[in-house]
DNA sequence: CCGCTGCCTTGATGATCGTCAAGCAGCGAC
DNA sequence: GTCGCTGCTTGACGATCATCAAGGCAGCGG
């Protein structure tokens, strides 16, 4: 079942943050004409770790996890995509299988854009390709900041980040002004994300409480003080 | 001063593996006319983190190391570009700054090419900007991988990674047909690219001698076996 | 030849973090 | 309700790793 809202690619909320905002009417047109919207209950994947590229997804709502299995089977969260964003794009321009698997982790509407309908728009139009690169830059930036953030902060410190992170994407203040946000992800994803053990996580977040700087009830948190928090991070 | 050999683009060696590759012979006359190539000798920075980037650089021979600060304004080595790569691309292709600080390792010859001149052929020849989003593409596989590789492998692990790295491009057999490498950079590089403090590399290359896979004296390793050093590594 | 300096090693110690195991809270199924 | 499941927490322990400190060893200038 799908959105009346998100219905065709026109009524897109978030269509200029994507890719897309490159194309013309008619070309929307084309692209709207193709897609295929869908909305997906958490728990879904979108596709596997080496299943063959057969399309790129446009995430219109909710979350999706990106996951990777280690040598010993073991899935690792490696990153989070929310609305607005595109997956399985370099898989489709390295015209490569999936180096991961895509899980939803909160109901979300997703569109599917299949391969051949991408390299036609790709030929008519070479903004989009430019829009491409710029996507691909920012991962590649991003992958070099959390490369070193893990080798040269704590797990204490990369927690705090992670929190900051989520907070700009899942965060907002309550009836009272407090900062307070909804966890979307485990502890165990927590944990695979940033690199730990989720017994570590479990303590490193108490330690996290006992300083004041946060409460923590289930997936709910309560910040203190977003400004005590920042200043906690590394780098001032 | 310049090599005689790679004076020109048309004779570099290593032009076939850049970017370059996709320049007609018109286009690849233009760069060699305006491109500044020289050598430079170990410990020579070629661009400091925060610097603008006034144009890309292409390394024809030697060893270019990045680095980054971090916030105690400590430098750790972040990649190594060799022969046939090009650095300062990506910050080129956002126009934004210098993420990091490019220094030569090993006394090198590198081209400089100036931003406008990089436009000038970007604009004539398109697929000179699918060759930089193919390397964009390649480099953020790679920095997802060595994400992955320093949360899930153990020291040990990326130590021996490393290495194999490194023997695929300073490595060869000697005289008795045993496999011998020269490092090309030092314990403490080493350490910061795997993320350890250079005491634990200490340690960790003596255990790896202790079992037999090579012998270290300074830095000149010498390998048993390449075979069963693979073997050791994480995913059989 | 001496002393210096940078780089590497080694040892001792403690902090951090992973592992194993038990207990607990929430929650849906029945 | 209560059973069982899953995810979270806690404790105890050991392995790993960083830190501090001392010493060795080459290269180099005096």
């Amino acid at each position: 079942m799908t959105g009346k809202m998100n219905a065709t690619c026109f009524g897109c909320q978030v269509r200029h943050t994507t890719e897309w905002c490159a194309l013309n009417d008619e070309e929307l047109a084309l692209l709207d004409g193709v897609k295929v919207p869908k909305t997906y209950e958490a728990g879904t994947t979108l596709f596997h770790q080496g299943d063959d590229c057969a399309g790129i997804y446009c995430i219109s709502s909710g979350l999706v996890g990106v996951r990777r299995l280690d040598a010993a089977g073991n899935s690792t969260l490696v990153r989070l995509c929310g609305p607005g964003e595109t997956i399985g794009y370099r898989s489709f321009l390295r015209k490569s299988s999936h180096r991961s698997t895509a899980e939803v982790m909160m109901p979300s509407t997703v569109c599917f854009i299949r391969r051949a309908t991408v390299r036609t728009l790709l030929e008519q139009n070479p903004n989009l390709g430019l829009r491409f690169l710029d996507h691909t830059l920012k991962d590649a930036d991003d992958f070099e900041d959390r490369h070193f953030e893990n080798v040269t902060f704590t797990v204490r410190s990369r927690l705090l980040s992670l929190l900051m992170v989520l907070y700009e994407r899942f965060g907002h203040l309550n009836e009272n002004g407090e900062p307070v946000m909804e966890l979307p992800i485990s502890r165990q994803d927590i944990a695979a994300l940033i690199g730990a053990s989720p017994e570590t996580i479990s303590r490193s977040i108490g330690a996290v409480q006992d300083e004041g700087l946060a409460v923590f009830k289930g997936r709910k948190v309560q910040f203190h003080s977003l400004e005590a928090l920042v200043q906690q991070l590394p780098g001032a």
